[in-house]
DNA sequence: CTGACTGCAAAGGGTTTGCAGTGCT
DNA sequence: AGCACTGCAAACCCTTTGCAGTCAG
């Protein structure tokens, strides 16, 4: 394994301790799923983390990555930005974060905030349940798709796949 | 029409000019549509959507609700919580507000905060687009679903769907 | 009246499942 | 060696599309 980042050959040992601790049975795949979506920085669904892995292990197939991923979930291992399930968009990064998101491509990356740390939850919560965690969501134009609209004179109302970097 | 509160005839009403104003056809199917939207407080799929409609107007068709939705999208009169399309769920409420999410069943409310309206945006998004809007996300547990995992004790780990009022 | 809209049915794309073979512990 | 895990293929959604009949303007 090549040099990687002290944050996250964190991460990969936390992974492979949860599998033992869990007797689970840590496979070349599952390893590779799980490094793939803890390495990247654009929160990949389930198709890109497919082929990303697929570049590097090319038997994995489609349905693997699938029950990885929500055996991923489930160990509380990634999460999935959104609502869970379906067409998800996954991330690794458990910590305390937010969200930029570019209303065009869905290009998302993490923003990091003393003050949205330390927001009041209104009391209005108290009747609907316990709170969790509060995340902000800012959303945008990242400045590669405000150059095409520019360009292109919104010609394409369609939406891009998100561009990767 | 039966009485309605004010806020839910002005809606009513934009809706209507926008129709007209946009040459598009104003048919009982989308003023169905869009009301059933615009009176519900728990941001409704597209199949719950159906469903409900389906109640008063028996002959709406599945693939005309979708329809329906994605051009209330384009005309602004509708957003979606999270990525738009697939699998969304909707709201016709256009004014800036937050969301209460519980992460067993998905039940998501709307959220207002003086405080939540007035964030400083962190120096790191200039470098990646500009920004339209900030939403704050309180995720948790509903009371309805503590409830349920208190007398459970976490025997399903499936996930309800969203319960209704 | 006429073109936009709807409903139907079939196609399309993403996700899940059953099963036989494989490989981690 | 045993049993969980994988890969394959078929099944199973949810969503979209083509078409003929319908209806708002």
């Amino acid at each position: 394994m090549k040099f990687e980042p002290e944050a996250l050959q964190k991460q990969m040992n936390h992974f492979q301790n949860r599998f033992r601790r869990s007797g689970l049975k840590l496979t070349y795949q599952r390893l590779e799923i799980f490094h793939e979506v803890a390495k990247s920085v654009d929160h990949p669904d389930v198709e890109t983390i497919f082929k990303r892995v697929r570049e590097r292990v090319p038997t994995v197939s489609l349905d693997t990555v699938y029950r990885t991923l929500w055996l991923l979930l489930d160990l509380e291992l990634l999460t999935t930005l959104g609502p869970p399930r379906e067409r998800a968009r996954f991330e690794a990064n458990m910590s305390s974060h937010h969200h930029f998101v570019c209303t065009k491509c869905g290009m998302t990356r993490d923003l990091y905030s003393e003050e949205f740390e330390q927001l009041k939850i209104p009391n209005e919560v108290k009747y609907l349940g316990s709170v969790e965690k509060t995340q902000v969501q800012v959303t945008g134009v990242c400045w590669r798709c405000s150059k095409k609209v520019n360009n292109l004179a919104k010609k394409t109302k369609e939406l891009d796949h998100e561009q990767r970097e």
